[in-house]
DNA sequence: TTGTATGCGTTATCAA
DNA sequence: TTGATAACGCATACAA
C-alpha cells in the first residue's frame, strides 16, 4: 500500500534545514533549544498541520496515551452515559479512548482485551462479562503492565481498583421501597451469583425482606442471564405457571426490559399489578414507558472517576493505588403517577 | 515507562538461533522457507503466545487492518445493532474495528476523524454529524488515502460509496400508512434540510400528502435538531400553543423519544390521539413503550454491507468502486393494539 | 544550542 | 533456504 501522505518530523526538518532531532526537541519544549528555534519550528508545524505519529511514538516510548474501555452492551444507557463521561474526562487528561463491546460474551471480551493489548493501550476500564473465563488474559495484561480499573462491575478474584455503587445497599433501598408500598410478593429476577453486582443485589434484596420480616419465597427467586430475551422468557414462564408477584427487582437494565415486556404481554399492568425496579438505566425514565423504580447510578460521574483513578495509576511513579471508590446513588420514582397510557 | 513484557520476533529468533527475518518469513508462509523451519517457528510462536506488534507492522506496511466506525449516538438502537454487524463482518475479514461517537457534534466528529487518521486506520465507516463543517478534514483523509464509506447518512458534496435505505420511499410509506389510518393532521418533526436523510424523509412526507391530496399545513412542519431534549421542547411547545396533530413523523429515533414524551406529558394518548412514526429504532418495539409505526432498516445487514464495500475498496488494486447500495426496508406495526397500559 | 547515533518491532530487499 | 541491512517515524543519550 502507498505510504500515507503525512507531515513528519523529517519533512519539517528538511524544510527548516535542521535535523529531525532538533524539531522533536523544539516541539517538546526541551530545555536545550533556543527560543527562536522553538518558535520557528512550532510555527511551521502548525502551518503544515503536523500530527505526531502515535504508532512510532508508542513504539519507542512504551506509552500510547490510549485507554481501552470495555463494556457489555451499547443499549444499556448506563454505558452510553458513562462512556461520555469517560471520553470527555480522558480527553481533558490527554488520553484517547477506544470503546469495545463484548455483548456479555467472554470470548468477545477476550478478543477485546487482546486487541487493546496489541494496540498498546496504557490502561483499560473494564466491565467484565459474567464468569471466570478470562483470568489468563487478565494475568497477561497485568504482567504486561497494563493498568486495569473496573467500574460498575468488579472482578471477584482480582483486587483491581474500582468505581462502583454500593450494590447491596442500593438493592436494599429499592426493595424496601417496594415493601413500603405494601408489596409483599417481591420477585428477584436475574443472576444472583457469579457476577459481583448480581450477588450484592441479591443480598440487598434479602436484607430488605428480613428487615420487613417477610419470609423469602424461593419461588420468587428466578435466575436468568443478563439478556433481554432470556429474562423475558423466564418472567413469562413464571407468570404462565401461576406465579403472581406484585413487584420485581431486576438485576440489569436489559433484564428489566425483558421482564416489563413479559408482564405487559400477560395483560398485567405496571405499576398497579406489578411494580418494576431496576438499577441505573436512566433511559427507562427519559424514554417512553411505564413507571419504574430506578436507582440512579450517576453514570457520568462514575465514568469520570474511573478515568481519574486509571490515569492516576498509569502516571504513578512509585507504587500503584488500589482504591475502591463508591459513588452515591439515589432512588428515583420519576414519572410515577404522571403519565397516562390509555387502553387501546 | 517500562517496556511491555511481550514476545517479539526477536525473542523467538534468539530462542531458535535464527534471525528475526527468518521467523517473520516463516510465520508468513513465505515461499522461500523450509517446511521444517516453518513448523518449528510456528510451534514456538504458538507456545509463547506470540502476537505481532500492530504498531510496528503498520509503520512499515502502511496498512493497519483497522477500520474506524463513527456514529452519532450510542443510544440509537440502529447504531448498536449495525455496530454488531460491522464488528462481526470486519473480524471475519481480518479487520479490527474502532468505534467512535460524535454525539451529533461536528467538533467531536473532527476529533474522531483525526484520531482515526493518527491511528492509521485503513478505512472509515462514517455517519457524519449534521452540517458542512468538516470538509477540510474529509479532504485530508482522502488525500491520505483513507477509504471512506457512508452508511445510513450520506455526505452531500462527496461521492463516497454508501449503504443506506431509500429514505424518501420509506418516509412515503410511513406517512401513507398514517393517512390510510385516516389521520390527516400529520406533523413532521425534526430537521428537514441539511442532513441528507432528513431532507429525503421530508420529501417522502410531502409525496405522501400529495398522493392523498392532503394540503401541506406549514404549521405542521416543525424543525428541530436530532436531540431528544430539543425535540421534546419543540413538540411540547407546539402542543401548548394549540397545535393538535393526529400523527407525527419523527426524523430520528431520539426525536421520536422526545416527541413521545412530550405527547404523553401533555396527557394525550398514543396511538389513540396521536400516532407516532419513526425510522429504524427497533428498540422502541422491543423495549417497553407505546405502540409505534416503525420503518425497519435492517441495521445488521447495513453494517455488513458497509464493511464489505469498504474492505472491497481498501483491497482494490486498481481503481476505487463508488457504489451506492440501497437496503430494503419494511414497515412494522409491532405491538399495535396488543399492549394495555392502565391509567395510574 | 544543535547534530549524530541508536533503537522500538516489524518487514522488505538484498546478499550469501 | 537463510542472514544481513535498511527502513517506517519518532525520541533520547551522547557527542560536537
Amino acid at each position: 500500500m502507498a505510504p500515507r501522505n503525512k507531515v513528519t518530523l523529517k519533512k519539517i526538518a528538511e524544510l527548516l534545514k535542521v535535523t529531525p532531532a532538533t524539531v522533536s526537541k523544539a516541539l517538546h519544549d526541551s530545555s536545550d533549544i533556543s527560543d527562536a528555534m522553538r518558535k520557528k519550528v512550532k510555527k511551521t508545524a502548525d502551518k503544515l498541520g503536523y500530527r505526531p505519529n502515535i504508532l512510532a511514538r508508542t513504539l519507542i516510548q512504551h506509552r500510547s496515551f490510549l485507554l481501552g474501555v470495555i463494556i457489555p452492551d451499547l443499549r444499556i444507557s448506563f454505558f452510553s452515559e458513562s462512556s461520555r463521561g469517560i471520553y470527555e474526562r480522558a480527553r481533558k487528561r490527554n488520553y484517547e479512548t477506544i470503546l469495545m463491546v463484548h455483548d456479555e460474551k467472554h470470548e468477545i471480551e477476550k478478543e477485546n482485551l487482546e486487541f487493546l493489548s496489541d494496540l498498546h493501550v496504557d490502561g483499560i476500564l473494564l466491565n467484565p462479562a459474567p464468569g471466570k473465563f478470562n483470568y489468563d488474559v487478565y494475568d497477561k495484561l497485568v504482567e504486561e503492565g497494563i493498568q486495569i480499573v473496573c467500574y460498575d462491575r468488579k472482578l471477584d478474584d482480582y483486587n483491581f481498583p474500582s468505581v462502583t455503587i454500593d450494590d447491596r445497599k442500593a438493592s436494599y433501598i429499592l426493595t424496601c421501597e417496594m415493601l413500603r408500598l405494601r408489596r409483599r410478593k417481591i420477585l428477584f429476577l436475574g443472576p444472583n451469583k457469579g457476577i459481583s453486582v448480581a450477588r450484592e443485589r441479591y443480598l440487598g434484596y434479602l436484607d430488605a425482606l428480613s428487615a420487613y420480616k417477610v419470609a423469602l419465597n424461593p419461588d420468587y427467586v428466578i435466575p436468568s442471564d443478563l439478556s433481554q430475551t432470556h429474562s423475558y422468557e423466564k418472567m413469562k414462564s413464571a407468570l404462565d405457571r401461576g406465579i403472581e408477584p406484585d413487584a420485581v427487582v431486576c438485576v440489569g437494565a436489559l433484564v428489566a426490559y425483558g421482564a416489563g415486556n413479559a408482564i405487559l404481554d400477560s395483560g398485567l399492568s405496571i405499576p398497579d399489578d406489578i411494580i418494576l425496579g431496576e438499577f441505573g438505566d436512566n433511559d427507562i425514565n427519559s424514554r417512553l414507558g411505564v413507571p419504574f423504580l430506578t436507582i440512579n447510578q450517576n453514570p457520568y460521574k462514575i465514568g469520570q472517576a474511573a478515568v481519574d483513578l486509571l490515569v492516576q495509576n498509569i502516571e504513578a511513579k512509585e507504587k500503584v493505588v488500589s482504591e475502591h471508590i463508591i459513588i452515591e446513588t439515589k432512588l428515583l420514582r420519576r414519572e410515577y403517577g404522571i403519565r397516562r397510557h390509555r387502553s387501546v
